[in-house]
DNA sequence: CGCATTCACTTAACATGTTAAGTAATATCC
DNA sequence: GGATATTACTTAACATGTTAAGTGAATGCG
């Protein structure tokens, strides 16, 4: 069997956790983890989202979403209020505290984004997640066929 | 700032579970998970490894892999004996049923693999792959100058 | 209308990620 | 040789990943 340390998953997982490690100490200091901090990155480029749509958004399972949003309301970071039309919806908005904690932890962000940027070479980072982008629309294909297959 | 879903930790995220998506299935038939499936790769092509070193190999946190060699060791996968020198180490191995559950489970792991890299291209992936390792580089030395300054 | 189905979200249960603290054995240093 | 530090590993505590089940609201359809 291949070695599985120089496996596409090993890869992936080694390279992100390499990328996450520059951020998750400054996110720390801010009492931020790394998946909070998507969810309100994610709610500050909009007006307000349904709870669905974020996760799809911040790349979260509903059940770890309605936990952090459960919390994240808690600290007062996040509001949410309840669909006029839909009460199953609710309608879920970064808060005034939300807003001025992201821009305390976002110069620092970029910086390090920048940082990586500079080391790894512009060019070389759009080329890689041009070819990362590639993987992904090659696997969800594989996905609907096989959900065709399934009948679903 | 930039848009977050296009930031290379989001887009290393997708890509990896796009990639995982293809083999949990599968895993899940055999009462496996993921990081349990790491873990018996890791020790099929070795002997015997300690487990700092099988942490080290299977890229999992030690407190994670302790509780996981407890399972594993509950389901017979693995044995475990410490080390004679020195008795603060313990020696993993996988046992006979162990392998036996690799046996079954391979075939199938090696014909998903082998799916992507048709779908992607080998070419494509093994260009991946070498950025990949590249970005690791990059950023294990941004850790190494970190730690110096911190005096570590 | 009534009722089964679907939908949006939450809760529950268990596994892992992550940091800090604990434990026992070994190494170091005087 | 004995106090101290370090090492290898485990336990604890809390956050998230993951699947299944639950809940209440809207939809579809007779």
């Amino acid at each position: 069997m291949r070695d599985f340390s120089r496996s596409l998953p090993m890869s992936l997982l080694r390279a992100r956790e390499a990328v996450m490690r520059q951020f998750r100490p400054k996110l720390r200091e801010h009492g931020l983890t790394e998946q909070q901090w998507r969810i309100l990155r994610a709610l500050a480029s909009i007006e307000a989202a349904e709870v669905t749509e974020l996760a799809r958004t911040a790349f979260l399972l509903g059940p770890s979403l309605s936990r952090m949003l459960r919390d994240l309301e808690a600290r007062n970071l996040i509001e949410r209020k309840t669909a006029k039309a839909d009460q199953r919806r609710s309608m879920v908005s970064i808060s005034k505290e939300g807003v001025k904690l992201m821009a305390a932890v976002a110069p620092s962000s970029e910086a390090i984004y920048a940082e990586i940027t500079q080391r790894f070479g512009a060019r070389n980072l759009a080329a890689l997640q041009e070819m990362l982008g590639q993987l992904e629309v090659c696997l969800a294909s594989a996905d609907a066929s096989d959900e065709i297959a399934d009948g679903a």
